[in-house]
This record gives C-alpha cells, structure tokens and sequence, in this order.
DNA sequence: ATGGCGCATGGAATGCGA
C-alpha cells in the first residue's frame, strides 16, 4: 500500500504533471493541498480516466485538499469537527482499511502575526480532535500534508534565516501531535543528508539545495511496524513550471 | 542568497505563500 502527500501549488496548472505522476507511482492514495481552485472547477474526469476516484474541497484562489485513491474513498469529512473555518485545509477518508487525514497547515506569516495566532489555534484543535476523536475511533490512522513545520535542525538547511516555519511554538504544536500516538514515518529510515520537501522558488534554492522539510507523513504507533519505506520524490520539483513541495512518499505492508 | 519567483485575480498591480 502507497500513500503519498504532494503540495501542488495549484492543480490546474499541475494537473498535468499530477496524471504523469500517478501513472507512474501508482498511489494507493495520494493527499493534495493547495488546489487554488473551487469545487466545480475540480478535474474530476481528468483523474477518473486517469484510474483514481477523488475527495475534494476547494475554494477560490487559496487552500483546497484533496484525497484520491485508486479504490472508492470511504466516510469522508470535510474540516476539522468543532472548529468553524472558512479555509478549506482538512479532509479525511477510509482508504483500503487506512483512515486518512490530509491537511493543510496555515502558513502563519511571522510568529506575533494574526495569521500565526490562528496557525497555533488550528493545530490545538487539529490535535485535540485527534486525541480525543479521530485516533481512538481509527487505530489504523495516517496523517499527511503540508504542515508548514519543519520539527528538527536536520530538517532545515543550515543557512535558513527566519523564524517561521521553525519557531519553539511551532515546534512544540508538532511535539504535540506526536505525543498524540504518531510516528515520524520519514525518520523511521536513513535519508539522505540534507533531506528536505520545499525549496524557495527564487534565488536557486532547488539547485542549491536550500530548503525544508515541512511535508510529513505520520502514522499511529498500530501502523509502525507496518512501514516499509519513507521517501522524498525530488523528481517532480525538477521539471519546468514545478511546484515549490515535491511528493513525499509512504509504503505500507499489505495486510 | 529571501524585495529578486510563481500563482490568482482581473485585465495592472497587488496579496500571499514559506
């Protein structure tokens, strides 16, 4: 079983490359974030031909996640239960017996920031949800997305300036979803020196390697002994007009 | 090496991402 996670930085200019991607990778399932697009204008039938059912919520010009699967999504919830949001950054659905949540995380602009404020509240209630709701009911339970947290010093490039994305509260949110019952999935295998899923698209960054990993895929403590193979697929981030995240990708033992 | 790119909106210039 394959689940992958992929910030697209708008599907319809990536839809392209997504149907590519899929033909060749073959996903179980593959969380998207970023679709920039509302509902009606989802390329449902593009991604039907292409063998793959979707889940989607959308809206105009920012956020949007997806879920697609090669089987019929199951029970699939939109948003986060108990937290009124405007912004379409959480779906989650049953895929092949695997309950998955994809989201995505707010930026959070600069730490002191409005926007860092509701970055801090969204997670809390992320992980509240999960504690209380989500993994009691879902043992089997994956967490994927764009999280816009990159959790450790390995996980950033040495030269990086600034604090967001990295910042002690920011970190600590991440520290608490784990201590919900997740696992890392990517630090349950050697990488890569300088492994990272988002690359600035200005001043080279890709070509120098400058960049962080903030995409993340966590599985419960049931799933661990499961996993077979965490990896970063770099390829997409190399082809003309890329998105800025590259796919992240879990292999799973089949039951 | 982060004002410097890319995307969306709207039909130029601006907001936003990370």
């Amino acid at each position: 079983m394959k689940i992958a996670t992929w910030n697209v930085n708008s599907l319809k200019v990536r839809l392209h490359q997504l149907l590519d991607w899929l033909n060749t990778n073959h996903p179980d399932a593959l969380c998207l974030q970023e679709l920039k697009l509302e509902d009606k204008a989802f390329p449902e039938a593009e991604i039907q031909a292409a063998g793959y059912y979707a889940a989607f919520s959308g809206q105009k010009t920012y956020n949007g996640v997806a879920i697609l699967s090669s089987t019929p999504p199951e029970d699939v919830m939109y948003g986060i239960p108990n937290f009124a949001d405007e912004q379409k950054r959480l779906i989650a659905a049953t895929v092949k017996g695997i309950r998955i949540v994809c989201g995505y995380f707010p930026n959070g602009q600069a730490p002191g920031s409005d926007k860092f404020a509701y970055k801090l509240a969204w997670l809390d209630a992320l992980t509240c949800w999960l504690k209380a709701g989500a993994l009691p009911m879902h043992p089997n339970i994956v967490l994927a997305g764009d999280f816009n947290i990159a959790p450790d010093t390995l996980d950033v490039h040495p030269e990086w300036k600034g604090e967001i994305l990295v910042s002690p509260p920011e970190r600590a949110a991440f520290r608490s979803l784990i201590e919900c019952g997740f696992i890392d999935a990517f630090r349950l295998f050697e990488q890569p020196e300088h492994s990272y899923s988002w690359w600035d698209y200005r001043a080279g960054s890709f070509r120098r390697n400058f960049g962080l990993r903030i995409d993340h895929i966590l599985v419960s403590q049931a799933l661990r002994d499961a996993c077979r193979a965490c990896a970063v697929d770099k390829a997409p981030r190399k082809l003309e007009r890329p998105s800025d995240h590259a796919p992240v990708v879990l292999e799973l033992a089949s039951k």
